[in-house]
DNA sequence: TTGACAACTTACTAACTAGTAAGTAAAATC
DNA sequence: GATTTTACTTACTAGTTAGTAAGTTGTCAA
């Protein structure tokens, strides 16, 4: 029970939790209701279908990250800080009890959720990708950040490779997701 | 409707297909019968439960790419063509209706799935793991994977960079897919 | 003080879930 | 030829799912 006035946002917290703990299909209305100390039928008076609370969950991480990208403590950091602040998000969704990266969840379960949750996925994943696609170019002609190939190349592997350490750190711990970041960092600097 | 005297065989391999396309919680006993043409008691009859079901798809998995690795086709080729080889098993997932890695889908629904199917997705990571490891340390010495850092770390980044990647070309297309396989190559040889 | 509205609850539906029990028909075994 | 076994079907249960409709209560503005 956590009951505040703010109801709506603590069912998007609680939803946003269960996507990365456990999957779109994993979690009910009935879990998030549990959870607030509410009955279902409160969760439909916020959000009507599922479908609208998925899509309004990935909106709002959505606008986070814009905003963190523009604002002055991460948009005035070096390359190497940029890197560093982007992995420590991951860092710290694992430390946060083992969940996983959004868009990896729902793009595991792609085939299984509503469309509009599919475009979110993509659009968040789009701009992922073309931060971390900007921050590596921008290290790159810094002479800070070593690497051969494509920048956007380069940046999907870094993404696709931290998405699956989050997962693979379920199966065998959070040495093998820090041995994932080191590894990556090893590669872009030497 | 299938319909040969192995029924068994073809409910693994749906439920393999299902696994890769739509994960644990993403398909029931009744899609896999309507596919088989049957009733979905008939299915109880082969796998008691959808968790003894599960696992029976995970070891055979496990057991096919044991079965793989220790073949003379594979064990008799260099570290390059060996990584190809493993590659291309993802490639070929990525092209048959756009599939995903088992270890990835298991991992990602890790928190909502039986224990014994959490411990047969370690065995198989574990396995996954160790051999591409080897396989790194095997082209290092030869001088023809050039990498700074444990490869069991190595190991750890192409994983799940590949397993990574399955997901986000649901998303963004199979050039993201490509994009990270040739990433790494590029990485690893230059 | 009244009335509107926000934020719920109660009570329900229809569909789907895994799983079970009992029966059946054909094939294999004795 | 009788019996057992295999591979099912029919018919069911109990629980869960998203979603709806109608009623209730407390707060706040006119």
């Amino acid at each position: 029970m956590v009951r505040t006035t703010n109801t709506q946002r603590t069912i998007l917290d609680l939803a946003e939790s269960f996507l990365q703990e456990k999957g779109f299909n994993g979690f009910s209305y009935a879990h998030i209701a549990a959870e607030l100390g509410v009955k279902n039928a409160a969760i439909h008076y916020h959000f009507p279908t599922k479908e609208a609370l998925g899509c309004a969950v990935i909106k709002r991480y959505r606008d986070r990250f814009q905003l963190w990208i523009n604002n002055a403590r991460v948009k005035d950091l070096s390359p190497q800080e940029k890197l560093d602040w982007f992995f420590s998000i991951y860092t710290n969704m694992r430390a946060d009890s083992g969940k996983i990266c959004l868009a990896g969840s729902l793009e595991t379960e792609f085939n299984s959720i509503p469309d509009p949750l599919r475009e979110q996925t993509k659009a968040l994943t789009r701009e992922l990708l073309s931060w971390l696609q900007a921050t590596l170019n921008e290290g790159k002609e810094a002479g800070v950040f070593q690497f051969n190939g494509d920048p956007a190349n380069k940046a999907a592997l870094i993404l696709s490779s931290v998405q699956g350490a989050l997962q693979m750190a379920r199966a065998l711990g959070t040495a093998k997701f820090n041995a994932v970041v080191e590894q990556n960092k090893t590669d872009l600097l030497a």
